[in-house]
RNA sequence: GCCACCUUAGCUCAGGGGUAGAGCACUCCCAUGGUAAGGGAGGGGUCUCGGGUUCAAAUCCCGAAGGUGGCUCCA
């Protein structure tokens, strides 16, 4: 059967396989009301109405009579019907969800299609959805599944709908591609920044500030290392660094459109009996700066750098580690610019994202989001810009997508996703270009003209958020992170303490390089100082014993190859190019 | 915010209507060691918080807070 299998397309097996779930829980629970059952990136979900609360015991139950459907091959059978026959055939199913679906179809003029499965035998109808397709054949043709998840989603993915049970799945055509698929899961687990930052003491979340991180000496160690390297490629990229306050007036943000747009996630607080409001994005503190003199053509491009640490007020549900937090460093920067040297400075950003990506390892898929449909500003400003957009990464030969409306509503936007080892992306930078700011400001440079012009700005952030960032290279490197950013370089492991005075002095020229390093001269055995190191996957162990001691030299061992070599200090520090 | 689940020692977790358990970590002692856990002793908990039921609640019920998996939203 695999061999057969192979040939049928991934998406409709899922796709089978979601209706046969939707069957098994049919057969489970008569009065089930089905919602939708698609498939997605990496498997399927179905949603359904329970008479009650699914609980993980019941999956196994609907797997085994998943099997059973399956392995009675019944045959899938696409039939088109009439709105009127599909809305009697479902009230007569009592499938309320199905035909709130039937009646919008209808009114669009879609076509209204069910699929049905039938025994093999003497086509007995088992079970039938309102599915547009495509599905295989018959239910033997699937591979192998497994039900994944219980979790609660709106019908329609609308807030102010009921909330349905939904059950994820996945499937593949073989057992062994399953097999895969559930073991990257559990390394992704592994790999769980939230249990790593604990192991390796980088920071912590506390119920006194839910959404607020707090970074442990490590950890700080960390960040350190990341904008050490940040400032060192703006210094060269031509920026300069500003500072705006956190909090400011509440009639700034009413200008800047911030509280019209995002008051919701905001914070504010009151000084002297005047309103304020904690800052949720830098700009408008930017903006300040701009205005504070009067700006020439030939200081165009101003290209400002802010590490901004910005609050925003994200719903209690969404917080997830260093991933969505409630206050994060944001690595900003605002280019004030004309219209002329747009071109240039969307350049200099992406090649400088480029460079700092590629630091890390991470490959990345650009993505081109373009008018959504409330915006601001004329078409022709939409037009030229977009074109402009295009353009840059097509000179600069960039494969990108297009993400049709989802622009800001000042302008369009590049989205930088990296992939990281397994294959997972996120979101870290952005490239916008803002038309409006600049207006809402009156932002002015006086041109070669002698008139008054309005700049053009340009928002963007590399890393995105400095704490996402650090979430990502944890699970990146699953805690063992390349020597120049690791909070430890190096640890000392004496073999009894008889030489810790040799491990003191064997540290003194790593200590003159500037190498963060340790000593371990607790009184443990060997053994166990080198599990402890492992544990915390110090990137080099220096083990020095009576032969050490002898000759002067360190025996040094690779936490990547765990492989040692005996070495003077010098040579050591020579080879890791600390 | 919504749905479901979880919350017991610093950490990972077991237990469970009748005075609280393990391993690791921590402290002390012995051992002075050669590439992933040497041995022993000891300290440490209002069982997240607030109500209720009960002769008795860490355990059952209700509520809150925090967390987890999703949904919606997002850097």
């Amino acid at each position: 059967m695999p061999k057969e299998n192979k040939k049928v397309d991934l998406d409709a097996m899922r796709h089978s396989c979601s209706h046969v779930l939707a069957q098994a829980v049919l057969q489970m629970f008569p009065e089930a009301k089905l919602g939708i059952g698609p498939t997605i990136e990496d498997g399927f979900y179905y949603d359904f109405e329970l008479p009650r609360t699914l609980i993980p015991e019941d999956l196994p139950i609907l797997e085994k009579k998943m099997k059973q459907i399956i392995k009675q091959d019944q045959k899938f059978l696409k039939k088109e019907v009439s709105p009127k026959e599909a809305i009697k055939f479902l009230k007569k199913a009592d499938q309320k969800y199905k035909i709130e679906l039937v009646k919008e179809f209808a009114k669009s003029g879609e076509k209204i299609t069910f699929y049905e499965n039938v025994m093999p035998q003497d086509n007995k109808p088992m079970f039938v959805d309102l599915c547009e397709g495509p599905h295989l054949d018959r239910t033997g043709q699937i591979g192998a599944f497994k039900l994944l998840k219980i979790a609660g989603a709106y019908w329609r993915g609308d807030e102010k709908n009921p909330m349905l049970q939904r059950i994820y799945g996945t499937c593949f055509h073989t057992k062994e591609e399953l097999d895969k698929y559930l073991k990257k899961i559990e390394e992704a687990k592994k790999r769980d920044h939230r249990k790593l930052g604990k192991e390796l003491d980088l920071f912590s979340f506390h119920e006194d500030g839910p959404g607020f991180p707090f970074f442990h000496p490590k950890g700080m160690i960390l960040i350190n290392q990341l904008l050490e390297y940040w400032h060192k490629e703006h210094k060269e990229a031509g920026y300069g660094l500003v500072s705006t306050p956190i909090i400011l007036r509440e009639s700034l943000w009413h200008q800047s459109g911030h509280y019209d747009n995002y008051k919701e996630h905001m914070y504010f607080t009151h000084i002297d009996d005047e309103g304020y409001a904690i800052k949720p994005m830098n700009c408008p503190g930017g903006m300040l700066i701009y205005k504070e003199r009067t700006r020439s053509y030939r200081h165009l491009p101003l290209r400002w750098a802010e590490l901004g640490l910005v609050h925003r007020h994200e719903k209690s549900g969404v917080l997830h580690g260093l991933f969505r937090v409630r206050s994060f460093t944001q690595d900003d920067a605002h280019i004030f610019c004309t219209e002329e040297q747009i071109k240039d400075e969307l350049k200099g950003v992406l090649r400088l994202f480029e460079k700092m990506y590629a630091k890390f390892g991470f490959e990345y898929m650009i993505e081109l989001s373009t008018r959504p449909e409330k915006s601001i500003g004329s078409d022709e400003m939409w037009d030229l810009s977009e074109k402009t957009m295009h353009e840059v990464l097509k000179e600069e030969k960039l494969d990108y997508e297009i993400n049709e409306g989802d622009g800001a509503f000042y302008g369009p936007k590049f989205d930088f996703h990296i992939a990281d080892c397994l294959g997972r992306t996120w979101q870290c930078g952005t490239l916008q270009l803002d038309f409006s700011m600049p207006e809402r400001f009156e932002l002015e440079y006086i041109g070669e003209d002698g008139n008054p012009h309005r700049p053009v700005m340009l928002h963007r952030v590399v890393y995105g958020s400095i704490e996402r960032f650090m979430g990502i290279l944890i699970e990146h490197y699953g805690g063992a992170f390349p020597a120049w950013i690791a909070p430890v370089q190096a640890i000392i492991l004496p073999v009894s303490d008889k030489f810790n005075d040799y491990a003191k002095k064997a540290a003194e020229k790593l200590y003159e390089k500037g190498i963060r390093y340790e000593i371990d001269d607790s009184s443990e055995t060997l053994g166990k100082k080198i599990r402890n190191a492992e544990l915390l996957k110090i990137p080099f162990m220096l083990v020095v014993g009576e032969k050490e001691q002898k000759g002067n030299t360190v025996a040094v061992r690779d936490y990547a190859t765990k492989k040692q070599k005996v070495m003077k200090v010098d040579e050591f520090i020579k080879m890791a190019s600390l």
